[in-house]
DNA sequence: CTGATGGTGAACCATATGGTTTACTGTTCC
DNA sequence: GGAACAGTAAACCATATGGTTCACCATCAG
């Protein structure tokens, strides 16, 4: 169901999250710090990310801890890997149609 | 702007198109005739596809064929690769912090 | 010419989405 | 214990989204 992935990565706020995380953990407060939006609306983005698979969060204390899951983008990469595989082969043969004529 | 094309992906119908246009073009109608979905519906998702760059569309007479566009998902590929690579070597670096002590 | 076909535009509708504020809980720190 | 802090829950709001139907236009086939 790699399309919940996308719809999680189609928001410019969860991708910006995303590309933070990339970088390493962090707290929500600290997602929320370089922006405009509230806690409440950084969190329900991270909830959304964590229904997509894409992030997994821990609280410590009374911080919650958000990271970037390991496997997060592998379904993202072979989809889109894939759809690239056919699509080019199809080019390739008409190519060599085009050739052949 | 890679977050549009996420967008567009992110609604299973759309993701559908494309993966039916990966297979080659087709006309509007024959797009819809799978679904259960009306015409009307199913144009609307291809302007959104067309707005974000993935498809293209040329009217020949009465029929409107969609392809999808050759640099379709070179985005979406590259951004995700982009963000696997800084997300492994952090893992990485971390990795070797952990042997050193 | 006429009828059927493929697509388009517009109006409309229900629901989902992204955001807010406010009040509350649980932790940490002095 | 009490103040400040991080997060959460709930209520609420505006707008975007995904869908419909209906009327209409243009083209192809007979």
């Amino acid at each position: 169901m790699v399309h919940h992935q996308f719809a999680a990565l189609g928001d410019p706020t969860r991708l910006a999250i995303v590309e933070r995380l990339a970088r390493g953990p962090t707290s929500a407060g600290d997602l929320a710090a370089p922006t405009t939006l509230s806690l409440p609306a950084v969190l329900k983005h991270v909830r959304v990310l964590e229904e997509a698979g894409l992030v997994t969060t821990v609280k410590r204390g009374r911080v919650r801890e958000c990271r970037l899951r390991d496997d997060a983008l592998v379904a993202v990469a072979t989809w889109t890997a894939q759809q690239q595989a056919l699509w080019s082969t199809r080019l390739d043969a008409l190519g060599t149609l085009l050739e052949d004529t």
